[in-house]
Order: structure tokens, then sequence, then C-alpha cells
DNA sequence: AGACATGATTGAAG
DNA sequence: CTTCAATCATGTCT
């Protein structure tokens, strides 16, 4: 023991010759009068330092105590923090991470604006069509929001304790307060990228249900039957040209109740309307045959209501017409007159003269239906090309596809009607 | 289970 | 943009 002072003072000659900057940061802090008297007490301090491993507990203890309320202690602590700042600087370098934000801004964007996070949707939606949807949203949103709050408690707690821990250490260790900071900084980091991971996998499960669910395509409902029959009302009224606008679609739409499409904002009901014109004269088209029945039936029931409007010698629909799509006005007949001549000519009926526009084209629809079902054309087949040229030209199609549902409805001449039921 | 019906999608054409 | 034609995918019937 008592060669001690010596041996301290080797190493305490070492240890300032290591670290050209340490004399002078002590000086600083304590004013720095005798010179080799304060040699002594760092080399002492310093040498207590490194034999504390050497010492048995409670020796250590009492010792740690000494050290602690050492008057060099301090100025000792700033140094040591000092050199291993700057080590552990140049150990870590400039490989701090280039921050992930953009990403988890991605992701936060999508949770918020798929509900998952932010404020409850509670949209108008009808909840009957996606309740199951919605309630499996709900679900993940409660994982989520549970997942999240854990991740955050545990971050937390971690992050006290460690910072207890670094503090508590920071008595026999040259710890930092701005190394306790960055500490803290890397748990968050690294808490985050925790938090980023629950993230993708919800965005993940969101997108998974989606396709499930609101997917239209996979989810395919087949209209109800009275829908069906009011779009086949306005078919068969408009056989000649059954390229309803966008407001006769948008009105037939309402009329069968179909709006299921808020899941692809932008359009409503109406894009199911032209599906199904869409498919109804394609499919009409490439079979007539096949939907001969069908077309009587429409056809016949058309007549009988359009038969009782005009009987009545209003222009108001009856409540028994369903194909009002067709009248009032839902389409310009600009060229009505030709087309009532043409009727006129055609079968001869004169009650037809207080008809005015609206209803005519779906007359003369009717009309052909029912004079090839009743008119003594008793061959199916004759009574097909009674009314099926009528609108679809030697092509296939009807006549111009092109801008069919734009203001004018049948471009048709004045002469085919009569070219068509010429037999 | 298989056939058929039917709403939706896709890509070309205009 | 719309429509057509082909096709897909699902619903429904047998």
């Amino acid at each position: 023991m008592d060669d001690q002072p010596r041996l301290m003072h080797a190493h305490a000659a070492v240890g300032m010759s290591g670290h050209p900057g340490l004399s002078q940061h002590i000086q600083d802090n304590t004013g720095a009068t005798d010179g080799d008297g304060r040699k002594q007490d760092i080399g002492d301090i310093l040498q207590q330092i490194m034999t504390i491993t050497d010492q048995s507990l409670d020796e250590a203890q009492a010792r740690k105590h000494a050290l602690n309320c050492h008057r060099m202690k301090p100025a000792l602590f700033n140094v040591l923090c000092d050199v291993k700042e700057k080590t552990v600087l140049s150990i870590r370098g400039a490989q701090e991470e280039e921050s992930p934000d953009a990403q988890l801004m991605r992701l936060d964007n999508m949770l918020l604006a798929e509900g998952v996070s932010g404020p409850e949707k509670g949209g108008p939606d009808n909840s009957a069509e996606h309740s199951d949807y919605r309630a499996k949203l709900t679900q993940i949103r409660q994982i989520y929001h549970t997942e999240l709050e854990k991740y955050e408690q545990a971050c937390n707690e971690f992050t006290t304790h460690v910072m207890n821990l670094l503090r508590e250490q920071s008595r026999t260790r040259p710890i930092s307060p701005k190394e306790i900071e960055r500490m803290v900084n890397i748990i968050h980091r690294k808490f985050s990228s925790i938090q980023m991971q629950l993230k993708q996998s919800t965005c993940e499960a969101v997108m998974i249900l989606r396709s499930r669910f609101l997917d239209a395509r996979r989810k395919r409902r087949n209209f109800n039957k009275q829908a069906t029959e009011i779009l086949n009302e306005y078919f068969y009224s408009h056989l000649s040209n059954p390229y309803p606008s966008e407001e006769a679609k948008e009105e037939l739409a309402k009329k069968c109740s179909i709006t299921m499409s808020q899941f692809s904002a932008g359009h409503c009901g109406g894009v199911h309307v032209s599906n199904w014109f869409g498919n109804k004269r394609i499919r009409y088209k490439k079979n007539i045959g096949k939907f001969q029945e069908e077309a009587n039936i429409y056809a016949a029931r058309t007549a009988v209501s359009a038969a009782s409007v005009s009987a009545h010698g209003s222009q108001t629909n009856s409540p028994s017409t369903p194909n009002s799509a067709g009248s009032a006005g839902s389409f310009n007949m600009s060229n009505s007159g030709d087309l009532f001549m043409s009727v006129q000519s055609l079968n001869g009926d004169s009650y037809q003269s207080s008809q005015v526009g609206a209803n005519v084209q779906s007359q003369v629809d009717t009309l052909r239906h029912v004079i090839s079902q009743t008119g003594g054309y008793s061959d199916g087949l004759a009574a097909n090309q009674m009314y099926s040229p009528q609108g679809i030209n030697a092509n296939g199609g009807w006549q111009d596809p092109t801008t069919p549902s734009s203001v004018t409805s049948p471009t048709e001449g004045p002469g085919s009607v009569h070219s068509d039921t010429s037999n």
C-alpha cells in the first residue's frame, strides 16, 4: 500500500500524455494553482478507478462513494465524457440513417385513408352492403390501436428504464446527458421501426380485406327481378336505339335502386346500367332468337300501358307504366315526327295522333312487337325478321354506334322503319 | 358438379 | 370519352 503513490504517479503520467487536452481541462475546472499536488490527486483518482475491480464489493462500494464525493470528480467526469464522446463519434461516424420518413408517411396516409388510423369513418354508406367488410375493418382497427398502444407503452417504459440505468451508471461511468439523449433517440428509432412494421402489416391486411370484399367482380350481385324488369322494359321499348343517355341511365339506376358503387367514387349506379345495356345489346344481337320470347313479353306489356296512356289522352305516365325512363323527355326526340309518321303508315292506327314526341319511340318499338306477335305472323322466324333488323344494320350493329346517347335519339332515317317492315 | 346466366373488366376502335 | 367483343368470375339452376 505504501508504494501506491509512486505507481499512481506513473499511471497518471501515462494517462496525461495520452490526452493532450486533459490537463487543460482539469485546470479549467479547478483554477489550477499548485501543479504537482494536482497531478498527484488525479493520479490518485485514476489509480483508484483502475483498481476498483480488484477489490471486494464492500470495499469497492466504499471507494465508489469516496470517489463520488471527491472534489475532482466532476472535472474528471467531464474529461472522460469528452474523450468518450470523441471516440464514439469517430467510430459511429456519419452512419446516421437517412430516415425512412417518406415510407412512414405513406403508410400513415394510407391508414388514414382507409379509416384505420384517424377518426372513425361513419360515412353514409349503406351498411348492409359492406357490413362484413366494416366489421373486419373495425377488427383490424382495434388490433392496430391496441398494438400501437402496447408499443408506445413498452417504448416509454424501456426508455425510462434505460434512462434511469444510465443516470445511475453515470455516477461511475462517463455518461453525459447528451449520450443519454442519444440513447433515447436510438431506442425511439428502434421502436418506430417496429411501429412501421405494424403499420405495414396493417396496410397489407386492409389491402387483402379490400380486395376480398370490395372488388365488385369478386362480389358480383345479380340485380333483383324488379331491376331487371325495369331495364328490360327500357331495352325493349327502345330496341331501335337502346342507348340510354347519361340522365336516363341515372334515372334507371335510381329506379332500380342500383347504388352499390360507393367504393369506386366518382360514378354511381349509372355505370351498372351501362354495363347492363352493354351486355344486353351484345347478347341480344348475338342471339336474337334466344331473346325472342322475352322481347315479346316486354313488347306486349309496354304496348298495353302505352295504349292505356294514350287512351286517357294524357301525357303523364300511368302508375302501371314502368318505362317512364324512355318518356317524359329523357330523350330528345328531335325526329319524332318522322317516326310518328312511320308508325302511322305502318299500321294505320289513329290513336297515336294524340301522342307528341316523347312516347313515340317506345311505342314504335312496342308496336312492332305487338304486330309481329299478333298480326298474323305465327311464324317465329317471320316475327323475328319483323323487328330484329330494326336499328340493327347489316353489319350487326345498331345505327350510329359512336354517340348514340348524345342529344338526340335514333338517327334512324325516315325510311328505315319502312324498309324494315316492308315484308 | 357442371352448365348456364349474368355483372364486371379489358382492350381495341371510333 | 363510349361502345363492342371477348373474357373473366361469380351466382344460380339442374
